[in-house]
DNA sequence: GGAACTGTACTCGGATACTATGTGTCCGAGTAGTTCTGG
DNA sequence: CCAGAACTACTCGGACACATAGTATCCGAGTACAGTTCC
């Protein structure tokens, strides 16, 4: 079980964008080259990111992707959700049916991490780089 | 991302052991029988609860499984890292180093659920199921 | 000078290929009890 | 009776097959802007 490199690329993707302040789109190209992956490759990610709502894209010339507007509130949890899905992490057979306790303590343990992870937002993060 | 069906398998096999509380071994089979998996594929993954320490297995005949003696405070963690491994949940590109802080905020949020984890104990578990 | 045409720099999204890992089976080998056999 | 051989019920562990998901690339299509052409 391991968080998938797509997760990782969007993340900084993200604090990338959040740095820019400038009202103006950045290509994925200039993203790629920062990130060292693909163009391709990571506009799929973008995608996923811009069907959430988390990013903006404009096509075109000058076109590229940005924050979405009042989303200074995106949390870590929601950017990786955007990726991994929100699926639980840990699901029994289900004939153990929600009363399994062993299903219990492993949501009880992940709903904790989510927590923690629905705290800390980009931009801080993003404000302590700059 | 996602917990592996072997992990599943793993603490429901360790609940069934820490009910049992006599000191005859049990043997895969009435284990597989009883989670609805092949014999084989979940000798392997008692294998690798052998190779930690947790499991007990004795060979020949009325052979079996049982849990390993003062391992009373086995934790779900512990059953976890068993089968996962122990690496990291989430690894940025080595090129950025310890102090990537996407990296930093990430195994807080990581070792936030071990912890929770790791202060659940098997036998409390079993316990109540019995 | 302005409307239409062309070129260009982008993103979008489907199709595809490769790789890693999880899942599961098969089978030979080893091990320890149990039963059988021969003296 | 009893020691040793044969038998049986197990686990162990390597090798293999299959399914799934992650990773990554290629390419055709669409879109918006800038410059050019032509009347």
């Amino acid at each position: 079980m391991k968080y998938s490199k797509a997760t990782n690329y969007a993340l900084h993707a993200m604090l990338s964008l959040a740095n820019k302040t400038e009202k103006t789109s950045i290509g994925v190209q200039s993203l790629a080259t920062e990130l060292s992956v693909s163009t391709t490759y990571l506009s799929k990610i973008l995608a996923k990111l811009v069907k959430e709502g988390l990013v903006l894209s404009s096509s075109g010339a000058q076109g590229g992707y940005s924050l979405a507007a009042n989303k200074n509130d995106v949390s870590f949890l929601d950017v990786i959700q955007a990726i991994e899905g929100k699926a639980s992490l840990f699901e029994c057979d289900p004939q153990h049916g929600e009363h399994c306790l062993v299903h219990q303590v492993m949501l009880e343990a992940e709903t904790e991490m989510e927590r923690q992870l629905k705290q800390k937002r980009i931009i801080d993060v993003a404000y302590q780089i700059k």
